[in-house]
DNA sequence: TAGATTGTTAATCGATTAACAATC
DNA sequence: TAGATTGTTAATCGATTAACAATC
């Protein structure tokens, strides 16, 4: 499928807010569209959206636009949306549960198979249909599901041991809320980082500068 | 303080991790670091770290290196982490009482001064000790606390009327949670997003990459 | 066909890395 | 002083924008 087998994580970033957009324009009936327009709606250049797609293949017609429904799916493809990985959730804290419950994880291409905590406030209480499993059943749980993915919501100081764990149990990826630096340690996973507290010290930063 | 009037956000964005490996270090009694073992540990080069502390000015010590506290609390006031800004929270769903029990918003110069929601199961119960408000009195509230920061947790289609609101009430910065794109709607905002189902398809994204 | 818009190459801009003189 | 390491300039690399030929 792809054009060009290294694409800059520049450009996967904007992957997701295209397929936004995308699914916008086609719940609101809108069948085709130009990269003049999308460019107006998203903020963006033409240009950058053209070689954004041009990425992976030539999705457009010239002299007319691209197809809104095709290139949602097309995108969606890309991103992996059209099958699930078997995931993990790791930490049934505050934040823990509102990822469980909150996320849309069919639609982003997640099957939420377990999750584990150790806290007796939370252990066997039910979390999004899901029994809060202790983590001595991580191995057990994990060999019968073969979760490919990883929910890191727990401390810094639990992380080390629960990610060496994790990886000998064939995970992947992790989706790490935690300030352990999993990529650093552990070069050969893959890693996404939600770092909340970096982001509010940025907004921060961001209303100094105005004053 | 700034060298530099204009800091680009690549470097920006790299400030708060600065400011958590220098605490750790701190933590750890480093009382002094180089530009380049900080970079062995970060994963960066070194190079860059120096590059990056000379756009607000020489923290250093030539053939010595940095001192880690004074460095720490010179990116804390970059960040303005020396003051707190007065708050409020929209939506106190999973999501936003999980963000609101969550975070540690002193020691991320933010100071939560109310919640708001009007939906029956949450109206009048107490998150973090806030008692959640209806939103008819959003403005009152705000009139008396003056808040310069939102945090919206709210559905999309909830977003553009109460960020009209918001705006008039003097908010001028945003930590949006919501697909509402505020930026692009009032370009004179601040604005940082967080798209966690963004997040978790590039996630996705990169896992199938590996293949 | 003429008009429109893509796909793609070239030009520009910005961010990162390398090199080294300044200096503690 | 000699050694180390910063601050800063220059070189490289990568990402974005502009331009335009290809083509629907």
């Amino acid at each position: 499928m792809a054009k060009n087998d290294h694409i800059s994580m520049s450009v996967v970033r904007r992957l997701p807010r295209y397929y936004r957009f995308l699914y916008d324009l086609k719940e609101n009936g809108v069948t085709r569209i130009s990269s003049r327009e999308l460019s107006q709606r998203m903020g963006l250049t033409a240009s950058q959206i053209r070689q954004d797609l041009n990425c992976f293949g030539g999705f457009g017609q010239q002299g007319y636009g691209y197809m809104v429904e095709q290139l949602y799916a097309e995108i969606g493809k890309i991103l992996g949306m059209d099958r699930l990985s078997e995931t993990v959730l790791l930490g049934a804290g505050n934040l823990g549960r509102a990822i469980a419950n909150h996320m849309d994880f069919e639609k982003r291409g997640i099957h939420l198979a377990a999750i584990f905590d150790d806290a007796p406030q939370v252990a066997g209480t039910l979390v999004r249909g899901l029994q809060v499993e202790p983590l001595e059943k991580l191995e057990e749980i994990c060999a019968a599901a073969h979760p490919e993915v990883a929910i890191l919501c727990i401390p810094k100081e639990a992380a080390p041991a629960i990610v060496e764990r994790l990886l000998a149990l064939g995970v992947r990826g992790f989706w790490n809320y935690s300030h352990y630096d999993i990529a650093h340690e552990h070069p050969e996973a893959v890693v996404e980082n939600v770092h909340l507290g970096d982001s509010l010290m940025t907004l921060s930063y961001q209303l100094k500068q105005e004053e």
